[in-house]
DNA sequence: TAATTTATTGTTATATTATAACAATGTGTA
DNA sequence: TACACATTGTTATAATATAACAATAAATTA
């Protein structure tokens, strides 16, 4: 059997609520929009985000525990990611800077590691807020 | 009152024990470890925690809900983080490159954002990981 | 096609992480 | 001393996440 190269029903399913929300789900707020699809315990929808985040489809947030669609149409695997997050309205934005990623990619430092992945999170007021 | 500007002795215990530890704490591991220092409860460890983060003493590493003290004696306000963590021992280091924490500090996009705290997480393997 | 293998699902239970609420105590300031 | 307010102790509970295992479905190969 080789490796799944499509999503099944309940990824489908979540990937399909994740997308159409603006803004980052929690996995138990996720659970409740999908019951009525047949998804009734945490474990299934677990399961479904986790897939989903391995294949880059949605990011976590790992400050807030949630997660977001991924906005990068080409975004294939989800080993470089940077958010922007209002601490006022919570409000979080995916950062789609090639500088930035490319200087992250490249970062070396004399610690001998090879990072093969890193995840970037931004905190402040955004514009609406800071105008407050 | 005015602000406190010394720890209590909740915080000096919870503090005590992070700093003796080489790697991240988990908050029920410390809880388990302060107890018979007299702290029974959780949120008497997530209380000390809370404020330690706060006046940047110890980190938190998002992605493991884990805490370590912060190794830069000049750290006074943990708003600028960034650490490696080895995705196969979890050794946990904190990053401490001027021309990185530079970069990130002046980071802006056109998102009329303005960040005032960022938080870095590297992923990779460490030496020791990689030669097995 | 049948047998085999492996991934995914459904399900129950439980582990782990974190906070609400409130009374009691301590500490600085007026 | 009286007050304001931060911190503490305590119980209960909320929120986040995984273990274990039987059942089902899909791909592989014989």
């Amino acid at each position: 059997m080789q490796k799944q190269n499509f999503l099944t029903k309940n990824q489908q399913i979540v990937l399909d609520l994740v997308e159409k929300s603006s803004q980052p789900l929690k996995a138990y707020s996720i659970l409740f929009n999908v019951q009525k699809k047949g998804l009734k315990a945490p474990l299934q929808v677990y399961r479904a985000l986790d897939k989903l985040v391995e294949i880059g489809k949605i990011h976590k947030i790992e400050s807030r525990n949630a997660f977001v669609a991924c906005k990068n149409s080409n975004c294939v695997v989800s080993n470089a990611t940077a958010f922007s997050i209002c601490e006022s309205c919570e409000k979080v934005t995916e950062i789609n800077n090639s500088k930035l990623s490319k200087y992250l990619s490249n970062f070396e430092d004399n610690s001998g590691m090879k990072y093969s992945k890193y995840n970037l999170e931004f905190f402040g007021l955004c514009k609406k807020c800071k105008n407050k």
